[in-house]
DNA sequence: TATGAATGAGCATTCATTCAT
DNA sequence: CATGAATGAATGCTCATTCAT
């Protein structure tokens, strides 16, 4: 494993700068109304070495979007052993400031209107973004089920109630709202709520862990820190 | 009241193409994407008379956003009078019928992919879409609550955590893959799958609604005809 | 000879209505920067009225020069039999009324500015405008020199020398800043100057004409009542 | 002082070429008669390249006018120091060669043509050219009277009446009729008529220089060569 | 006859892409 | 290798001109 040679490594560089520009550049304006001038200047290079790095405008999109995608896997965490509720809640806010952070959004955005001109992305975008975050939490949901805390037959079908009930209401109105983010508090009367719904739905103990969530969200430990 | 002389007809009619080929070719290639030539083209005119009906691209864009949300209000229904249930397996198809329609989605690409760059018609789509519709939920599910079905505190919560029950998994996933259209069988997966968490979790005597959904089910009165 | 009919007199007064619209516009906005729809605005016709009259913009642009050229002849004056003087400051004002109004400034810039692409209407209004003029001004001069006033060998030099002593200065300053005419004080001043040196140079009494002058332009004779 | 770099020379040759070329085709077409295109084509270049230059139609244009009129300042000369009247003569036949070149007059049929839609160019065209003009002349024309060779009150009236007299008749003529440019005969004409009666009405001495000027005639010094 | 409506051709301007340095 | 400079092909929009009513 040699370490790269310093020209090695300045490419790489310049590669990252380039990819990052696009991801701004295109997230804000779209793929048509991005230049491969905007992109150039944004990375505070030159055009014809932006096409030395990519060919087209199209492969620049597209290898943003692979870097990005690969970027998102990172979202995902671990158990904090404090039990269930506080595993679902814990969970949720990591969630929800994923799904809902302006950079995230932009992307979705950003894909969602493109998709029809690029199926590809969509369907990539897709799989390693709502679908791992899926199985992650299908995952997690299997082993308490296996540990007897939850109940249900379709693990993927509790993993979607759970993110519907949780952030289907803000994400949507987030898409559409580009300029009001909701509020930690919006976001902790939804996280609340669906979090309530879904052990009422799924769990062994409906009441216990009702009690629990009640006594996280009194110890205001469901509250994360403003931005 | 006059009838329209057969000018004025004209005159609508023709304004009338040139906001369906916008609605087609915008959806399609977004607003950057789409020219004038296109929309001309699809409308089967020529471009100055587009220019005639709307004197720049971005009011072409605007009259056909308006128009559109003027279209969707259409969609709300009336409950059937045959029980909750059976209300809810209605009001549930029919809001899938109208956000999982291919052109519904479209729009809905559309809106969100522009939305960062015409935040007002986001707001907009937002006002005559979504909140109609869930307005339109929150005074039904408020009704059943004063007939003493339904037990909630927050009507707008129980509206949201319904429809994110029932439609947020296939929405989110017709968004990003918009070949693959969920098929009338998986819509009554996440439908029937919603209305039974609705139920277990906000219902006064939920065992009995879920025999009564099993039993529409079983009835196959939640499938719909196929397309 | 017979009276025109009603429909012939309507007729010729749309006519007129284009050519004086078309006048305006043109001069206003250069033959390029004129549209056929603003003549049929100014006029308050339509476009295809307008065609059905002038076959073409530039036949439009000819006709309109045509009928100012044969409006322009209208311009000489009489001798008042006050004396030479007298009469030489009576030609002066009105060729400086008529050379230094708005209207005629703006009709030779549009002339000037046009004459490269439509050289025949240079060549026209030199002949029926500054020709005719020039040619009354030599009338008069040699009918002075006839009767003993004046003394030159060549008259239209002498002509010429009266026009370029009198308004050249101001004119050619109209012609150059078109928001800024020049005030009846200027005119009177180059007025005074230019018929002080013609006088000089050409009288035979320079001396007694000179002093008629101051008379006038002491009695205020020479100035005209302000706009 | 660094000799400009190979590129940088590139670089203001190319705008030199497309000045001239602008040049040549607004005084041809005008400004609305101009296109871009005709501009990149006079200079062999193309429209994008242009555009990298001057950012607008109206930047290219203003540019060229501004740049024509620092050429204009290099009009002015000196006088000879054979004597007042070969002075007036020399200075007489530079003004008129400037005056009446074609390229002046196509810049002037230019500017006035437009005046009324850029008036800033009307004024800066006479305060550089026919401002600077006129107050060399008078310059000279007022040492003269120090020198006891003039009379005169009023300074400007006395270059103004000089101007007029020898150059009003030929340019106005020019600017009407672009095809026929006055011959150096005619001109000649014009020129020794207007110094003569100059002279008449100025001159302290009016006879002896009048003599001298006659001589000067007779001698062909006034003649210039033929183009 | 007079006009609302329609359009082919063009114009200012921009963009993805390439070349020469 | 990196870049300033160059361009063919659009793109939004307009105009002179024509048709159908």
């Amino acid at each position: 494993m040699t370490a790269p040679s310093r020209r090695e490594q300045n490419r790489i560089d310049r590669e990252k700068r380039f990819l990052a520009a696009a991801l701004k550049v295109f997230a804000e304006q779209g793929y048509s109304g991005t230049t491969m001038d905007m992109v150039a200047a944004e990375a505070g290079l030159s055009k014809p070495t932006l096409y030395q790095y990519f060919p087209s405008k199209e492969a620049l999109f597209s290898a943003m979007m692979s870097c990005e995608r690969d970027h998102m896997l990172e979202v995902f965490q671990h158990p904090s052993g404090k039990g269930m509720v506080a595993d679902l809640v814990s969970f949720a806010w990591d969630y929800a400031d994923a799904v809902l952070s302006p950079d995230l959004l932009s992307l979705a955005r950003l894909i969602i209107g493109e998709v029809q001109r690029f199926p590809e992305i969509g369907r990539a975008y897709q799989q390693s973004g709502p679908d791992r975050l899926l199985s992650g939490i299908m995952d997690y949901l299997s082993a308490r089920r296996e540990a007897g805390d939850l109940a249900f037959e379709d693990a993927e079908l509790a993993a979607q109630d759970l993110w519907g009930l949780i952030l289907s209401a803000p994400r949507t109105q987030a898409l559409y709202l580009p300029d009001t983010l909701p509020t930690r508090a919006e976001i902790e009367r939804y996280l609340n709520n669906g979090l309530r719904v879904f052990l009422k739905a799924y769990s062994t103990r409906p009441e216990a862990d009702l009690a629990t969530l009640q006594t996280l969200i009194g110890a205001g430990q469901t509250k994360r820190g403003e931005t």
